[in-house]
DNA sequence: ATATGGATCCGCCAAT
DNA sequence: CAATTGGCGGATCCAT
C-alpha cells in the first residue's frame, strides 16, 4: 500500500509500554450506496494512521488489518468525478472479525427492504467483538433490530425521525459517540473519527490514540454539547447516578482534595467499601480515576493557556511541578513543555 | 538517581 | 445461607 507522506505523524518511538495483543485485529467495513466519503473513509483512514504510528514504534506486527465489503458492488459514492467503488460482496465475509465498521446507508434502499443485508448484520454483530456505526449508520444497526433497549446515538439533526422509527432505543445525541457493550454508535462525520480514535485507545493506550489524533489534528477532548466529560472518560461514567454524580465532582474539582478517605466520606461510605463501589462501576480504581481526571485537566491547561507550568500543577491538585512532570512521563510519554510546545493551540480550531 | 515514608489497592475474613 | 459491608495487612505505587 502506499505511504502517508511521514510528517503527518510525529515521531513515535518513545511511546512506552505498549500494550501486546495476542493478534492483529481485523477490521472490516462494510459500504453502502451514497454515505459521504467522509464517513466512508474517516474512520479506515484513523486506523490506517494508527498503523504507522504502532510502524514506526517498531511495531509492524501489531496493528490492524483492513477491508471492505459492500451491500452493493460497483460505484457506491460519486462527486464532481471523484468515484468510490467496491468489488466485495459482505457475503463473501469470512473468518474471524475484531471490528465491524458501518457507515450510513442510503435511506430509501435501506427502507425499500434490505431484510438479507440486515439479517447478516445481525448475525455478524453476535460474532465480532465490537461493532460500531458512523452517523447514520445507526440506522442500519436499528433497522437490523440490534439496538433494541441499547444506548445509542446519531447525528442530531435525526433525533426526532428516530426516535419515531426505533422507539424501543435510548437514543441520546449529545454525546459525540457512545458504546453500550460491544456496540459503539457515533454522532456525525467527523465524530465517527472521534470513536475511532477511542477504539484505538482502547486497543493500544493513550499515547497511541494521541498521536494519531494529532497527526490528523483532531482533538481527543471534543467536549460534547452537555457533557464536560472528555471522550477518554465519557465511556468510563458509572451507570450509578450517586457514582457518576461523584465522577463529575471530581472531574470540576481536581485542585482539591480527592483521597479515598474525603471521597467516600462525601458519599457517605467507608473507603473500603467505597473503594470496592467505584472500583466496580467506574472500572478504574478511585485514585486512578482521580489520576486521570488531573492529567486530562493539566493537558487541557497546557494547550489552551500560557499558565507557567508550575500554576497549571497546583490548578489540577498535583503537589509540585515535579510531580506533574513525572505523571505526564509515566502517562503520555513526554513531560509538561514539550506536550505545550507540541500540542498547543495553533492547530486547535475543530473541525465541525 | 536513589531512599524513605505515606497513600492506595486488593485479597481475605469477619460482621451485618 | 447468600449477599453486602467493614476492617486488616501486605504489596505496590507515588511524592518528596
Amino acid at each position: 500500500m502506499t505511504e502517508l507522506p511521514k510528517f503527518l505523524i510525529p515521531p513515535a518511538s518513545y511511546i512506552p509500554n505498549l500494550p501486546e495483543p495476542e493478534r492483529r485485529k481485523r477490521v472490516v467495513l462494510v459500504a453502502s450506496l451514497c454515505a459521504e466519503p467522509l464517513e466512508l473513509i474517516g474512520p479506515m483512514n484513523v486506523f490506517r494512521l494508527a498503523n504507522m504510528v504502532l510502524d514506526l514504534s517498531g511495531r509492524r506486527d501489531m496493528g490492524y488489518d483492513l477491508e471492505v465489503v459492500s451491500s452493493h458492488l460497483g460505484e457506491i459514492f460519486e462527486m464532481d468525478g471523484l468515484k468510490i467503488s467496491t468489488d466485495k460482496p459482505y457475503q463473501e465475509l469470512s473468518g474471524e472479525v475484531d471490528t465491524l465498521l458501518i457507515p450510513p446507508m442510503d435511506f430509501d434502499v435501506l427502507f425499500e427492504g434490505q431484510e438479507q443485508f440486515l439479517g447478516w448484520i445481525a448475525a455478524k454483530s453476535t460474532e465480532v467483538r465490537r461493532i460500531a456505526s458512523i452517523c447514520a449508520g445507526t440506522y442500519v444497526l436499528a433497522a437490523a433490530g440490534i439496538l433494541v433497549g441499547k444506548r445509542a446515538t446519531t447525528h442530531w439533526d435525526l433525533e426526532k425521525d428516530f426516535v419515531e422509527r426505533y422507539p424501543d432505543v435510548q437514543l441520546d445525541v449529545d454525546p459525540i459517540y457512545v458504546k453500550d457493550g460491544h456496540i459503539y454508535t457515533s454522532a456525525g462525520m467527523t465524530a465517527g473519527i472521534d470513536m475511532t480514535i477511542a477504539l484505538i485507545e482502547e486497543d493500544f493506550g493513550r499515547a497511541v490514540a494521541l498521536r494519531v489524533a494529532q497527526g490528523l489534528v483532531v482533538f481527543l477532548k471534543r467536549p460534547g454539547s452537555q457533557s464536560q466529560f472528555s471522550t477518554q472518560l465519557s465511556y468510563d461514567l458509572s451507570e450509578k447516578s450517586e457514582i457518576a454524580e461523584l465522577q463529575s465532582y471530581i472531574y470540576d474539582n481536581v485542585g482539591d482534595d480527592l483521597s479515598i478517605d474525603e471521597l467516600a466520606s462525601r458519599v457517605g461510605m467507608s473507603s473500603r467499601n467505597f473503594s470496592r463501589t467505584f472500583t466496580k462501576e467506574v472500572g478504574l480504581a478511585p485514585g486512578r480515576f482521580v489520576e486521570r481526571c488531573r492529567l486530562e485537566m493539566a493537558r487541557l491547561n497546557l494547550e489552551g493557556s500560557s499558565l507557567p507550568i508550575t500554576k497549571v500543577a497546583e490548578r489540577c491538585g498535583y503537589g509540585s511541578g515535579d510531580s506533574m512532570r513525572m505523571a505526564f512521563e509515566r502517562q503520555l510519554g513526554l513531560n509538561p513543555r514539550a506536550y505545550r510546545q507540541r500540542f498547543a493551540t495553533s492547530s486547535s480550531n475543530h473541525s465541525v
